[in-house]
DNA sequence: TAACGACATACTGGATGCAAACAGTCCACC
DNA sequence: GGTGGACTGTTTGCATCCAGTATGTCGTTA
């Protein structure tokens, strides 16, 4: 494969492939519960199976992926149980997060959240309006210097991605308008430099999102696959 | 077998590696910043280096290794900002997974504490009193079912275990009167099942320990010795 | 003397190959 | 007909080997 890569020299290949299967599971193409074979992924992002397994660990412990000695790979999935232990850890973070980012929300970002914010109403596709609501959370989370908390609030995204564009399949029309409204009232709080608001409106809005999430039990497995 | 996940088992060379070198690292046999060389792993714990390096992947994305492409790896330092940014997380999770674990703390857990917060205050050995602080705060947070909380909460403390070491060694008789206290304190709380008193504490607990932490500059690289 | 560049060394990153473990199948046996 | 055990194909886990890169040293030169 010596004449395929492009990316070699960007250091590693084990990183450039952690990065293309993550995409892959947030994306949805690869499903949890899913098997994952590390010669298939070798073959397909071009390299032999050492850079992926180094890959599948990082993916392990970042919850995206689980492994199994002797066994296998397969991407993680998760109880509605423990996807909504994820949620009430965002309910606590995601304030916090907003809070050290207050003095980076400046009227360009408050500008381009309200845009974010009117695309995301207009938008009819699910991948599309996914994306955009990820955008505009982390468009209010610009905490800089440090980088601990906005990376464990990423990973927490992470491992409920599928559920979330599940759930978003399913959410009703009504649901829909109160989601919106969140977003438009946090915009608003923002603008007037209310921040103790604003937290406590992503906040609410966490955990509306998980309350709503756990009226609907049938996107979760309903053989519990984890046990450890 | 489609698409169905086994339990997990462990015993493999790379898993081994890793929990050893993460004893090593948090036991402060390895100090932050300090160089870790991949073969002297793999010849330390009898193995090539293909799992040393799987365990360092692991290692990195738990935030107890550094590594830069083709040219090391190192023992995760943090700056002080960092490490308060992981206290402020915890102030958060700590009284959450404490909630969660109310109705599992029995009288005979209880009984326990009490044991070991008194064992804490006749020790006067440093390594004995980590260890011994981290049960007593680990054995109030027994939510079961569900680990992703404690899972986190584990990374998190962790990932500032050497600056407790550091910080334990320099702190004065009264903050360490103090600090006895709010043990006692909780102790007392979850006795009488007055949880959100017992939430509460917990949260002023580790703010204080941060506030203290953040009087003592010195116990942090002066070089900062972040990219990304 | 200081700065620059070539060389040597050490270490990491990745590929290939082999042994071991798992999973699924088939067949004998009850 | 159902159950248990051996067999085989597939996949993982690890060791060895090779290539590429960073670092430190030494010599040259302005």
């Amino acid at each position: 494969m010596a004449d395929v890569t492009p990316a070699t020299r960007d250091g590693s290949a084990s990183a450039r492939i952690a990065e293309a299967v993550r995409r892959a599971i947030l994306s949805g193409e690869h499903q949890p519960g899913e098997r994952i074979v590390q010669e298939e992924l070798a073959e397909r992002y071009g390299g032999s199976r050492i850079p992926v397994r180094e890959a599948l660990r990082q993916l392990e412990t970042e919850g995206l992926v689980r492994l199994v000695a002797n066994t296998g790979a397969w991407v993680q999935s998760l109880t509605m149980a423990q996807c909504s232990e994820v949620y009430q850890t965002r309910e606590r973070l995601e304030p916090l997060l907003l809070r050290h980012s207050a003095e980076h929300l400046t009227d360009e970002v408050i500008q381009t959240l309200h845009g974010l914010a009117q695309k995301m109403e207009a938008s009819n596709n699910i991948e599309e309006f996914l994306e955009l609501d990820r955008q505009f959370h982390f468009a209010t989370y610009r905490a800089e210097g440090t980088h601990v908390l906005r990376d464990l609030v990423t990973r927490l995204w992470n491992t409920t991605q599928p559920y979330r564009r599940a759930y978003t399949g399913l959410v009703d029309q009504e649901h829909m308008r109160i989601f919106h409204d969140d977003h438009h009232m946090l915009v608003s709080a923002l603008r007037d430099g209310d921040m103790k608001l604003a937290e406590q409106i992503v906040g609410i809005h966490i955990r509306r999102t998980r309350v709503n999430l756990e009226r609907h039990p049938e996107i979760f497995p309903d053989t519990d696959p984890n046990q450890e």
